[in-house]
DNA sequence: ATCACGCGGGG
DNA sequence: GTGTACGCGTGAT
């Protein structure tokens, strides 16, 4: 089956992790395997092992086992603590770190889901193949979905998910008194759109249009959408902004209408989680993704109004109505069919941005290895984390902890100086040619093997030494983070290779995704060192990376110079020159 | 310069 | 849920 979503359910008092998917081979039928197999684990760091030893077995832990890490390459002795239940990890990891044995707690804050699909290996978005006993189904509104106990093997075969079931939908609301109000406030409409062209709009009206679907009353038209997607049992669901806006509203006139919303898998409803400044939907199996948090990563704008990214994204004008006044189109007559012929729009727009966007991300998933849902509304800095959290457990790195308030507030405000930059000579140049880097950042870090571990003080080692701030780099062993670039840019080479030698466009263009999201993910990776929450930040790395690409184009530009060429403007990586002989 | 505050998207 | 989280522009001081 294709893994789209994973969480755990408590069965005895023990953690079962539930994976979520669709046997897309198999009439598309849903499937959550449960796996009992996993337990949650935390390092301990001792300063004496035995004496530590001796104070864990104290606590009755469930089991202890010695191994032998690297800690940013140092060869560290650790104690991996199991524990019973993921629960009992915040509960006891204090008690633990306050241990007068113990230097030092870690990866007791990696969740419990994440941990299961790093350690097995395990890629979301991908065919994943295991050995199971059916068991009784969970009770569920989606009546098909079988329920597979796992018995033996669990693992991706890395052929990724293509021709993935996407349906987008869009709520209209009739607010007469300013932004919508859930509490008295009705939806009017609900638009849906799904792969196979299908486009309909949901509502208590309009049935001369042969786009709209008409029910009788408000709780109808939920229930509708509701039966519109177990029947149509897409793989994502997409909104836009439906995060803080279409779901928590769906949620509260279902709740005030006694409206059957249980969308999930397991018959578990739409769940709106907040997340600090902003929330986060959920419907158990099938992944939403809010466009919104993606095209804000995605593209840079001064605004990401459906409107305007729609615009950005096809070059054409979708229908755009004042919002204030939607509710004036819905109770004059003569305008009605305006507002329908906008919801549908509107939705279309959506689905058509979630067509040509969410290959991408899928991409991105798979690189990452975390889920869809989570991927969809992570910062780029927090994918690349994640992608080495991944990394450090196939090295046998140990993870470093997140930074704490203190850590963080020192960091905060602390910016590496960025590229050179030589502002542009006023006038039309002829005859300019240019020149570029590639991936310059990416090449300094594995060039100049900065990483972390690599950073030292020792004056006698072998060592790179960074322009202006005289920070030195081991040059052996290669670092972490420049041995995982450098993998990621093999990769990509490879995969550029791979569609040279492809004459099939379908093939060609799933090449391209994936080449990109590895070009994405490298260049992300030198940004990272400075920012703030970054578990291997390091303000040292971030400034000796811009440092030496400073030094390199300024470097080339005199070269170049000494050739006859004149720089007219130069930016970080490249510069444009005029050829004066 | 420094800090508190509020906003984004959605109708 | 191994929870509780952004980043920037604005106006006031």
């Amino acid at each position: 089956m294709v893994l789209l979503d994973i969480d755990y359910v408590t069965v005895d008092e023990l953690p079962v992790i539930r994976l979520f998917g669709k046997d897309k081979s198999g009439g598309n039928e849903p499937i959550i395997a449960h796996d009992g197999s996993f337990r949650p684990y935390i390092y301990a760091i001792p300063t004496d092992l035995d004496e530590c030893l001796g104070e864990l077995e104290e606590l009755e832990l469930e089991k202890l086992e010695v191994e032998e890490m690297r800690d940013l390459g140092r060869p560290t002795e650790v104690i991996r603590i199991e524990f019973k239940h993921p629960q009992d990890v915040p509960k006891i990891r204090n008690r633990i770190r306050d241990l007068e044995s113990v230097r030092d707690i870690r990866e007791h804050d990696i969740p419990f889901y994440r941990r299961y699909l790093i350690d097995k290996s395990i890629v979301p978005m991908e065919e994943l193949e295991f050995q199971g006993v059916e068991v009784d189904s969970a009770p569920s509104v989606t009546t098909d979905v079988r329920t597979v106990e796992v018995t033996g093997r669990v693992q991706s075969t890395g052929s990724g998910a293509h021709g993935l079931d996407i349906l987008s939908f869009d709520i209209e609301v009739r607010n007469p008194h300013g932004m919508p109000d859930p509490e008295k406030d009705e939806i009017v409409m609900i638009g849906v759109a799904g792969n196979m062209g299908y486009e309909s709009v949901i509502s208590t009206a309009g049935d001369h249009l042969d786009f709209v679907e008409v029910v009788e009353d408000e709780r109808e038209l939920l229930e509708r959408f509701a039966e519109i997607v177990i029947d149509k049992k897409p793989d994502i669901l997409v909104g836009y902004n439906s995060d803080n806006f279409d779901f928590p509203y769906i949620t509260r006139r279902a709740a005030i209408l006694g409206a059957e919303l249980d969308l999930g898998w397991d018959g578990s409803r739409i769940r709106t989680m907040r997340r600090g400044f902003a929330n986060a939907t959920a419907i158990k199996g099938t992944v939403h993704v809010d466009l919104y948090p993606v095209m804000r990563r995605y593209m840079n704008l001064d605004r990401y109004t459906l409107e305007r990214v729609y615009q950005e994204l096809f070059g054409e004008e979708k229908i755009d109505l004042p919002g204030d006044r939607l509710w004036e189109y819905w109770d004059r007559d003569e305008l009605r069919d305006e507002l329908f012929r906008y919801s549908l729009d509107d939705v279309v727009a959506t689905h058509r941005i979630a067509e040509k966007i969410l290959p991408l991300n899928l991409e991105l998933t798979r690189l990452v290895g975390q889920p869809l849902f989570d991927i969809s509304r992570m910062a780029t800095g927090q994918q690349a984390e994640w992608f080495l959290v991944r990394k450090a457990y196939q090295y046998g790195e140990l993870v470093p902890n997140k930074p704490s308030q203190s850590d963080f507030s020192r960091r905060r405000g602390r910016r590496a100086v960025g590229g050179y930059v030589k502002e542009p000579e006023k006038g039309l140049h002829e005859n300019i040619v240019q020149f570029d880097f590639r991936s310059l950042y990416p090449s300094i870090i594995i060039s100049k093997n900065i990483s972390p571990d690599t950073l030292t003080d020792d004056e006698e080692s072998e060592c790179y030494v960074a322009p202006e701030y005289g920070y030195r780099f081991l040059k052996s062993p290669r670092g972490f983070v420049p041995s995982v670039i450098g993998e990621i840019l093999s990769e990509r080479v490879r995969i550029k290779e791979e569609m040279k030698g492809s004459d099939d466009p379908m093939e060609r263009k799933i090449l391209n995704v994936q080449q990109e999201a590895l070009k994405r993910l490298a260049n992300t990776m030198y940004g990272v060192y400075g920012y703030s929450r970054f578990r291997w930040y390091s303000m040292e790395c971030a400034e000796a990376i811009t440092a030496w690409g400073r030094d390199y184009i300024k470097k080339t530009i005199k070269t170049a110079e000494e050739f006859g060429f004149h720089t007219v403007y130069a930016d970080t990586d490249g510069f444009y020159a005029t050829y004066r002989g």
